[in-house]
DNA sequence: ATCGGATCCTGTCCGC
DNA sequence: TGCGGACAGGATCCGA
């Protein structure tokens, strides 16, 4: 589920396998994921150390030594786990059994680290996802960065900077806020979170959380705190379930949440008092799940 | 200019 | 058990 906090959580964890290793080899297993591979990318990879491992938005970014970086968006499906040691140390049955999704295996960074041999692989079966490969100093003129709204995270978003956005605006609070140009990073899942923490309906226009002049109500300042909050809170338990799911089976995939209105339809509203059942609509095409009685 | 809808692709789950 | 349809965490493109 690669909303930001999962791609945060899959960063925190290949960060120190892959940062200050070298990029013995980039294999790529076809030509292409969602998009063709940049033109060379294995001969640009191959030999370069990874300097840093960062992200911005839904985007894992991969900083190179030759002052280049290589974009990853995980799509609906992609994964990246780690296999240490040689390849030659799994015994045939072994090895069968710790990728049984071998086929969807679509590029593996063969690394050279501090800590020995390793290969980062990453898996796509439905390959929405894709690559492309930057100069840092052009990072944000990248088609796939440009205009990306501000981090939920960081200081730049604001109830103010949300209100100008949304003023006029007569979409649904919904579809706005799946708009990385208003906000970078959030998905279908943490939108439908935000939306219920903050008592919002999802398919009210956005303009109506905004004052004539374009100052933001109550219920935007709300709604900002409630994304905050769902953020901060979906990379905490990231990083604590992370742990485990590397000890038991090696893999850096997703993890369950326990989500408190998505994917909850007909179940208990469990706002605290509220007596209301999940309802799901589709908006865009897409799932949404909401409670009718405290979501006004 | 702003929308919603269709689209890319494979896997899984559910009802018959 | 097999089969068909609905559905899935995203983002882009196209047409109304």
């Amino acid at each position: 589920m690669p909303e930001l906090p999962e791609v945060e959580t899959v960063r925190r964890g290949l960060a120190p396998t892959m940062e200050g290793a070298r990029i013995v080899r980039l294999e790529l297993r076809r030509k292409d994921l969602r998009f063709p591979f940049p033109e060379g990318l294995e001969a640009r990879a191959t030999g370069r150390n990874i300097v840093a491992l960062g992200r911005r938005a839904k985007y894992l970014l991969i900083d190179l030594d030759d002052g280049t970086t290589i974009i990853s968006h995980l799509g609906m499906s992609g994964s990246f786990r780690i296999e240490a040691g040689p390849v030659s140390d799994w015994p045939g049955e072994f090895h069968h059994l710790q990728s049984k999704d071998e086929k969807h295996d679509h590029a593996i960074f063969h690394l050279e680290g501090p800590h020995g041999i390793s290969r980062v692989i990453y898996n796509d079966p439905r390959r929405f996802g894709f690559m492309d490969v930057v100069h840092r100093s052009e990072i944000d003129l990248n088609p796939f960065l440009f205009g990306l709204g501000p981090e939920p995270t960081g200081n730049e978003l604001s109830a103010a900077y949300l209100a100008e956005r949304f003023m006029g605006k007569t979409q649904p609070l919904k579809s706005a806020l799946l708009d990385q140009k208003n906000i970078a990073g959030l998905g279908n899942i943490y939108v439908c979170e935000a939306l219920w923490r903050a008592h919002l309906r999802p398919a009210r226009a956005a303009a109506t959380i905004v004052t004539k002049t374009g100052k933001p109500t109550k219920q935007m300042e709300l709604l900002v705190a409630s994304i905050r909050d769902v953020i901060a809170d979906a990379i905490k338990a990231g990083g604590s379930s992370l742990r485990d799911h590397i000890q038991t089976d090696g893999s850096l995939g997703y993890f369950q949440h326990s989500f408190s209105v998505y994917d909850r339809e007909s179940l208990p509203c469990r706002t605290p008092g509220c007596s209301g059942t999940v309802a799901r609509i589709v908006q865009a095409g897409r799932s949404t799940f909401y409670c009718p009685v405290c979501q006004k």
